[in-house]
DNA sequence: GATGAATGAGAATTCATTCAT
DNA sequence: GATGAATGAATTCTCATTCAT
């Protein structure tokens, strides 16, 4: 691996040629499938359906492939919660949608989302790295309406993630049930001061 | 890669045997020094001061050390929240310390716990990730004294847990702050419905 | 070495690829020239002019290149039979020429055919050995023109090709003696029932 | 392997140390059941019960090992036919106690003696190899009494092994069915010159 | 005499990258 | 633009052999 330009050539400017899509898709897939270990330029241009030259057309080496998915899944994330930017926190139902967005985001593509993301964090910017977090965190507002502190927000925002994640990871029977997402959304509301919300009866 | 049986062999039964301790130690060294990349087996060997066929003799392979590795920063985990087992909960700086030994663990060295935690949520067993838990969990009460249900428990476990782990996966720089302390401290009483500890100002 | 997929990929279907024969050309050599212990795929591939890397494109390991050397003794049995298929069995001529043509196969290269029929016997699966022989065993007849038994016709083939197999794997001086090519036919053809070709003068 | 003194050392000069024995035995087994290429050292010496140096205490290297085992067959093999050695050819019971001690001797560990062969030849001796076939080649004789050319010897002896062995390795299901046992006798009496047996009525 | 932990040279295999077609 | 065969440095892993206890 020499040095990089990030994506390379760019061909007519475009950088939505369908090749890189296509590329980035197959590297997800193969990424959740085969795990980091089986991550390889020769498995991964086969998925995708061209050749390994192609692929060293469009990025300048392996690192940059999976950063670019890295970056890409940054961007999904971010984009999901755009819309409760300014939202009303107190509203409990939104705070429903948060999690069950992290959910929904947490549902599919486990080892993926953690290999590009640990390849994110060894081999590119670190600076680029809250880009994905940022603006969740930032919107976050305890009980009386005042901004969270940023390592405040982090650990909300991670707790949440974390406790979605051993769920996942230790194949819990409860993962889709109502009682968890209850819980999810106690730790969440709970940590911004709002008053518990009641639990339902045991079922 | 073979299969694996974890530690092989395990010369006299005495499985404290230093090498493995050394191996162990060269192991989070090298990682912390050269990165995931630079840790290959002759590189291993030579700083841990034992020939390649040792490493072998005592791990199946590669990935092993790294598993090796991973458990002990799972046990560090499940050390941590076995100090409540037999606490009074409502003690804050009981909680506090069971925060402030994980936090430290694995002497600060930042990218081989990240290397370990990746090997071991790459390769352990749903099973074993959730071993050393249970008495833990099944010791929990809320601030009435009142046992968590089992879902409960899980969530609080983890979700520490996962705002810890996510410091050091994201080589958050406050992981050694004592903000990030106390916000964690926070979390857990708040869930466990304590009143919440003031905030300090802010350094 | 993993499982084996025989002679992996085939490049552009085009299985006669000069590659293959130049690896399977310098194998022979090197076992003729070194023995099996000799025989390491560096050692191959300098050999044969062509990188390990070129090696593991067409041979999924080591083993298998050895198979297919095994695979090509093999078919000199198979074809050599093959030739009495359409044949008058009563033909002396004939007869001989098949167990000559056997004889003479694989350029005299003994130690290279030991190395070969041994990664056979020990690696073929038993079906395939079988192979190629099955035609010519439904066409054998005897010295009054009625078709062997199956079990006369194994008899026959496996005997012919044992006793030519162990000279080679026994390193038998004579095995290009015209008195081992006598006793080869008259051993055919009394069992067929024909009169017994007369015995030269010892040389 | 340095050079090598046969069986080294020999405690108090009996040979028949209970130890070779030991070791002898568990090389033919672990033989057979891992064939050529799982058999090593360490394999061996748990196999046999006793620790590796053990094993070189008794053996200079590994081959030697080997080749002791070769030379122990050969032996076996030899003893098996002494006993018919001026026997009386034109006995039909007498030829076909030979196909039947043949087809035992080869019955079981296939593998096992082939490989300890293949040692042999390629390491031991060359003169040395004759030594367990000769006594039985030694003893054929020709329906005239007269003795066979050793290379008839060589052709008769290996083309009865040879199908008997093939029928082995391709799993034939006849393989101690009455039919094959007859069509071995057959053709040893036929190239001996006996009259062709009569073929009993199809079963 | 026996043990088995340690050694380390050597071998097999992988895979990112190049470049002639 | 695309292809995919070829490369070979780098890495993992094996196993015969030694020797201190």
């Amino acid at each position: 691996m020499k040095a990089a330009e990030k994506t390379r050539k760019i061909p007519t400017q475009r950088r939505s040629h369908a090749t890189i899509e296509v590329v980035l898709e197959a590297a997800a897939q193969l990424l959740e499938s085969a795990g980091e270990a089986g991550f390889n330029t020769n498995a991964l241009a086969e998925r995708a359906g061209v050749s390994v030259g192609t692929l060293y057309r469009y990025f300048p080496n392996k690192q940059a492939i999976l950063a670019a998915l890295g970056r890409r899944e940054h961007d999904a994330y971010a984009a999901a919660h755009a819309a409760m930017r300014a939202g009303e926190t107190g509203d409990l139902a939104l705070d429903r949608a948060v999690i069950r967005t992290f959910l929904h985001a947490f549902g599919g593509r486990t080892k993926a989302r953690r290999a590009a993301v640990a390849a994110l964090l060894a081999h590119a910017d670190p600076a680029e790295l809250s880009a994905g977090y940022g603006p969740v965190e930032m919107s976050l507002v305890d009980a009386d309406g005042a901004p969270l502190s940023p390592i405040a927000a982090f650990v909300l925002t991670r707790a949440v993630q974390g406790a979605m994640r051993a769920a996942v990871m230790e194949d819990a029977d409860f993962l889709h049930s109502q009682e968890f997402e209850d819980e999810l959304v106690r730790l969440g509301r709970l940590y911004l001061g709002h008053a518990a919300p009641k639990r339902r009866a045991p079922t």
